[in-house]
DNA sequence: CTATCTGTTATAGCTCATCTATATCAGATA
DNA sequence: TATCTGATATAGATGAGCTATAACAGATAG
């Protein structure tokens, strides 16, 4: 899994972490089962300290993505195939949604945009996913 | 305008705020030329410090959303309808909303969901707008 | 068995963000 | 004159984020 970083950025590290491996599950890169680098070997790989990674990990397994065991390490649990949602997350989920919309709204992006970029982001989602089982 | 906070919250006091107002344009609850309270007065109802509010205010300044004058205070500087976005904008927009529509896909939020959620969102938006406009 | 890798946990230090508390100054207004 | 406003400065407390180091236990390859 390719992962680069933006250490200028605002977000922490641990959360970039957190959102491109959700992003390369959401593409189909990383498939339930799919094994991550230990942590030590990602933080090597990143230049930073294997507690930040560790920090990484450790959110994307309270948010049920991920399992960590002692032996197998850190495995996919999680993939758009894996059932429907928590009870309640969705619409949790739509507050944090209705944020981001509204600031685009704000700046002058029509809601058509909108709403094609959302379709877009989703099929290239899709896409990707489709073209790794073209064989069942 | 009605502005509830959550003190316990992760989301920083004046990402609250600046989340609120921008939400609160989109509704169309405030209009361009619209008057914010001042600093001080709205610190003072929210029973927090008025150097946060501040902060929250510089923030919509440094995004174009409002403009502060010494004379007539903070007030609204775009809407929906001020004209089309800066560019490179809703590139930039689309990176986040990407990572948004990853976790959700992710947590097993079937595609269609999602675009009806955006969809219906945007719609709430719209709504306020020509419910403001009814006679034009 | 030894060496190495792993996850887990603990401690400590540094830097910076966040929020608060005061204070001062200048322009606008009643 | 008195009061409200925005603007700015300083300082302190608290916590987040990141790093550094260390130690322990289980798993694995030699």
């Amino acid at each position: 899994m390719l992962l680069t970083l933006d250490l200028d950025s605002e977000v922490p590290i641990y959360q970039q972490i957190r959102d491109r491996v959700v992003e390369a599950i959401a593409d189909g890169e990383l498939a339930e089962g799919s094994a991550l680098p230990s942590t030590r070997q990602l933080a090597a790989d990143l230049a930073i300290n294997f507690h930040t990674v560790n920090k990484a990990y450790d959110l994307l397994r309270q948010e049920g993505i991920i399992r960590i065991n002692r032996k197998s390490g850190a495995v996919i649990r999680r993939d758009p195939g894996s059932g429907p949602p928590a009870p309640g997350y969705a619409d949790d989920w739509q507050e944090r949604l209705r944020t981001l919309l509204a600031e685009a709204t704000v700046h002058g992006v029509p809601g058509e945009e909108v709403l094609q970029r959302c379709g877009g982001v989703l099929t290239s989602f899709h896409d990707q996913r489709t073209t790794k089982e073209p064989s069942v």
